[in-house]
DNA sequence: TTTATTTGTTACAGTAAGTGTAACAAATAC
DNA sequence: GTATTTGTTACACTTACTGTAACAAATAAA
């Protein structure tokens, strides 16, 4: 699942969350009105709940409930707690052939670079909240 | 090979290409150079002499030769060289299960985001031009 | 014309990574 | 105590990536 597919997973997850709030859901329910492997959710909605994003309770009648104000969740914030690793995938070949000091040189600043875009991205990611999402695709937050 | 680092395996290449102007070098040597594989760099090396960034000229003595001025030269022009897919490999999850609609809608608010996010990739790309890739990382162009 | 060399492209085996599903321990409401 | 649900691990399967080799087409030089 790469980080793109990961992110628009996770904001579906949610936003039937908030539109449905506060009913818990479980891994199942959440999984088919999506449409993904329950299982697979499983994984992605752990790391919400380590994040604090969503709450989740086991048992019987156990599930997940969204623990944020929808207007205070923004897509920076899910995507660090679903993706580890920085960037889009973004690195520079690490041999050096013969012109060693300036293969260096250039690796650095190629990662500066992806760097900078990576920053880019995220700072364009704090600007977007779920609810907004939401409104712009037409689903009605449950949050008064 | 990642777009990200085909893209700066390409600017080493080039950049090697402006600092010795207008000597021909070939495969072999480039490679050599910046620690690549010459099969492969020649795999590259291709793409950009359809894009007329290098002319290639074979048999003996052959090889390849800048063909634009380093300041002409801009990264968003090697990157759209090197890479036909668009986008820094982003995508959704196409599959919708019980709320097909608001899936497709989903995907398509998402789909609109990452295509946002690569324009101002390829923007903040198009800024930046060999030559001042070569002066930030110290290397003297044989341009006039 | 012949020969040596170089690009451009294809092929391929070996490796790594991603995918989808299942299985099960730990937790917990009933 | 039991049924159910999360959280995590495992695993087979597929797909993609990697590095290298091989060779036809092109072409400069002899």
């Amino acid at each position: 699942m790469s980080a793109s597919t990961k992110l628009s997973t996770s904001v579906k997850a949610l936003s039937y969350l908030a539109a449905t709030h506060p009913t818990t859901h479980n891994s199942a329910n959440i999984a088919e009105q999506i449409g993904v492997n329950a299982s697979k959710l499983r994984r992605l909605m752990s790391m919400l709940t380590k994040n604090d994003i969503v709450k989740s309770t086991q048992g019987i009648s156990g599930g997940f409930l969204l623990n944020k104000h929808p207007k205070d969740l923004h897509l920076q914030e899910i995507y660090c707690a679903i993706e580890d690793r920085k960037a889009f995938h973004l690195d520079v070949n690490k041999k050096s052939g013969k012109g060693k000091n300036i293969n260096v040189t250039f690796n650095e600043y190629f990662l500066n670079l992806f760097s900078d875009i990576q920053v880019d991205i995220e700072n364009k990611m704090k600007k977007i909240n779920l609810l907004s999402i939401m409104k712009q695709t037409g689903i009605k937050s449950n949050y008064k």
